[in-house]
DNA sequence: CTGAGTAGTTCTCAACCTGAGAGGAACCCC
DNA sequence: GGGGTTCCTCTCAGGTTGAGAACTACTCAG
């Protein structure tokens, strides 16, 4: 069996090494527009780019553990607000050359932050900034980073239909309108405003009410609109789902 | 930044060694049962288990690639066949401990095969077997397999709702019905045969007729079926949901 | 060869869900 | 105080789903 031959006649210790490090593509909502965090390389290779952040995995960390670390490090987050961010694994990407030092094989990271206080605030050093995505296309980022982040979106915009993780980008208290305005943002088209109330409340423990409403109404006008928190469903039955893209992905 | 404080500071080779693995989550549809490839290990750790088909990812070698190779090695699957499985990345395991040797980071994927002869049938040595998942839990796997097992199991549900790779587990050609039967194997409840027949046909690019119909009906009856091949969708829209399971995943 | 049983396919009908639009009421700003 | 804005509810038409039944083509036992 060739995993047993590896095994007994193989000594990874003799073989080029391995790297394993963290990326985190982590997302937010800032003035209505959707966010990723970046940071600003400073040592080759891809130096003076910016790239996702990330870093080596620990020798004793768990891979969640050192995704958390690092978006930790970056944002300046601790305790109880990093606890209101969700962080699930992505995907690992570890094609030969991707790194041109050495084998470096990543595990990335999504992220769905609240509206956090600038970045960097509380680590050591460096650039890092919350960069609007529509400002994305016009920025090369370093290594395969383009890629991760293009899976991340796709990721969070599916995640949208079938988790109450919208929510992970509000405050604990919220309106269904600033719900709304999160699936608008990252699905990129307006929804009907009563129809997404409506299925809102009807799907079980999506939000429960808080009884409470906003202090004002809208800037513009408008009454004050009812406080929800997020319930405790985590999945949704039936599922939000987004309006058909014309092509099916064929 | 810390990501650059390590790059400068921090030279892999010095610390511990990490292994990165590829394990294969193999399932396939035989005599109406869902299975599952294994294979005995002969060394230590976990000597004589039963673990998932994996092995080391080799020096230059992608992920997927080595994750194809592992399967081919242990179906004796070549070519063609192999074109015909479906293979994805599942997710990465890594927990510090979770092999006893050294820090081993392994990259799960997940596979859908149609009916295959034997395994290992190709191979040099040791024994593979097709386990029928309802023997599963009454055997101990290698390392956190059944972790993994579990996750695949979970994700292979989940796919066939919105993508078309319930194919996968069939040949070219085939009936509605032998499609049924592999939603009713893998959700593990049955489905309505004249609502099931109407969404298949109803959602674009599922399937495609070929204008046949088998050769003779049944075993124990009924006309001659209509055979279909896969269609050119890659995501179901509208999906093809499972019934409510009851409790939501509260 | 015949009849009972099985299964593929189509149909019907009620229940539900969705998209679109409208309207009442609360609120902002001027 | 009035115009414009927004929250929330309601209505209605269209589509989808779940359940059941009908029709037909086939196999198998007798």
């Amino acid at each position: 069996m060739t995993e047993e031959r590896y095994l007994a006649a193989y000594d990874p210790r003799a073989y080029p090494p391995v790297a394993v490090t963290v990326d985190v593509v982590a997302l937010t909502i800032r003035e209505g527009a959707l966010h990723l965090l970046l940071v600003r390389r400073a040592e080759p290779p891809y130096a003076d780019f910016w790239a996702l952040p990330g870093g080596f995995v620990r020798p004793v960390e768990d891979l969640d553990a050192a995704a958390g670390r690092e978006l930790a490090e970056e944002t300046g987050l601790g305790g109880d607000d990093l606890r209101r961010v969700h962080l699930e694994q992505l995907a690992t990407y570890g094609t030969p050359g991707r790194d041109p030092r050495m084998r470096v094989v990543s595990v990335a990271y999504l992220a769905f932050a609240p509206d956090l206080p600038e970045p960097s605030a509380g680590t050591d050093a460096g650039e890092a900034e919350w960069l609007p995505l529509a400002a994305l296309p016009s920025r090369r980022l370093a290594f395969d980073h383009e890629r991760i982040v293009a899976d991340g979106l796709e990721r969070a915009r599916a995640k949208l239909e079938y988790t109450p993780l919208a929510t992970r980008f509000l405050g604990q208290e919220f309106t269904i309108a600033e719900l709304r305005a999160v699936y608008e943002t990252v699905w990129g088209h307006p929804l009907h405003a009563g129809n997404f109330h409506r299925k809102v409340l009807s799907v079980p423990g999506f939000v429960e009410s808080t009884g409470a409403t906003t202090e004002h109404g809208g800037p513009r006008g408008g009454p004050r609109a009812r406080l929800y928190r997020a319930g405790d469903a985590r999945l949704l039955h039936p599922a939000l789902l987004r309006p058909a893209t014309e092509e099916t992905a064929r």
